[in-house]
DNA sequence: ACCGAAGTGGAGGATCGCCGTCCACTAGCA
DNA sequence: TGCTAGTGGACGGCGATCCTCCACTTCGGT
């Protein structure tokens, strides 16, 4: 996902620095930016050594993830742009591709830690606005094809997600995954167009996110 | 809201008590349980000390807390299943009553830590059963009106809320009240009874809940 | 108005968990 | 086979939070 800027690492560092961040991922994705550096080490199978040696800080990790997650739900979000039959059909795609998503949303959205430190990072920023635009055009394109209500904006769609895909603390329902996907269900009803009641204020568009 | 077992606390202490549970309600509902004692005594315009003496430890607070709020969501549910003009009106207006049903469900499903205090007080217990049963009736009655969708049972309310309520970091959204208006209104609209797309599994139940 | 008991607040000692370094050891690569 | 990059995890340091303690204040009965 990024160049080299210096010495290619060793073929086992590579491989650990790719098991570090996978690991961070998942972590991240389901406890947040703040679990004690240690865990994530476990979870990635090598030292904490190893881990400061590859990223200097946590908030090198955390950009280092956000940016491969960010860059694979763009990615997913051309694809299924061009490729899903209709622009409501890729909506619905993305919303069902819940893990990756979950982490993209956490980090942007949830995490008051997270967005701090992704604040000020210009490639981040230029990955969240390409997401971003690439929802907005799906949503347009879905309204003209009169599947999704009217009355929304991409920033409604991201709002939603970001509420619907966090992740509940998977001990307190006997069916955790059937859970979600009911709720997703039930809030791309929700979305679409027919029969619906007025919603309070105006659509919220991208530029309603900060 | 509860007897006094002992002797009555005196006028200003009976006061601070109260300023406590405020303000511990306020800070849970949306920092969550584990926030430092300290901000809640300052939160609630009184010392540290003073809230130790009411409370021996941070569980005590939180079941106090706890038994205070979920009364008052039993409260609501019971007035509005009584005084609302149809089962899924009452419904609907119990989930605009945000704040309330806010805290309770962080504690009761979002808080891994709330959840391990309270799981073995029986007060607790009895009310949350009780909130859980009036929900499951209105859900029963509002799809007997035909105003709610059939495929859904009470646990998927209760997690289709849990979810929208939760509170976003106020500081991602421009307008962070309009944007949980307008969730709870597209989900509502996806709970309505009318021309839906199937749902997986079948419905939770109250008994989903763990 | 007085006084004893109840209540108060916040400084500070004790504790805890996490950070990030450091170095003896291991394993790739030429 | 030798040289260097890479590894892991023990450990010293540290900031944050807990909760106690007690000199001081306030309440409320007489």
């Amino acid at each position: 996902m990024s160049a080299d800027p210096e010495t290619p690492l060793r073929a086992d560092a590579q491989r650990n620095r790719d098991q570090i961040i996978a690991a961070a991922r998942v972590i991240f994705a389901s406890h947040g930016p703040e679990v004690p550096m240690e865990e994530i080490a476990r979870a990635a199978g090598v030292g904490v050594g190893t881990l400061y040696r590859r990223f200097p800080d946590r908030d090198a990790l955390i950009r280092a993830v956000a940016v491969d997650n960010f860059a694979g739900v763009l990615d997913n979000a051309k694809r299924l742009s061009v490729e899903a039959p209709s622009a409501w059909e890729a909506l619905v795609q993305l919303l069902y591709h819940g893990a990756e998503l979950q982490l993209s949303m956490q980090l942007a959205m949830l995490s008051q830690r997270a967005h701090e430190i992704l604040k000020d990072d210009p490639e981040v920023a230029h990955l969240r606005e390409a997401v971003l635009l690439e929802v907005d055009d799906l949503v347009v394109r879905a309204q003209a094809e009169g599947a999704l209500r009217k009355d929304v904006g991409a920033g409604d769609v991201a709002v939603l997600f970001a509420r619907i895909v966090r992740q509940l603390p998977a001990h307190r329902l006997k069916t955790p995954e059937l859970a979600t996907a009911r709720s997703i269900a039930i809030m791309i009803d929700g979305l679409r167009a027919g029969p619906v009641t007025p919603l309070p204020g105006r659509p919220l568009g991208k530029d309603d996110l900060i």
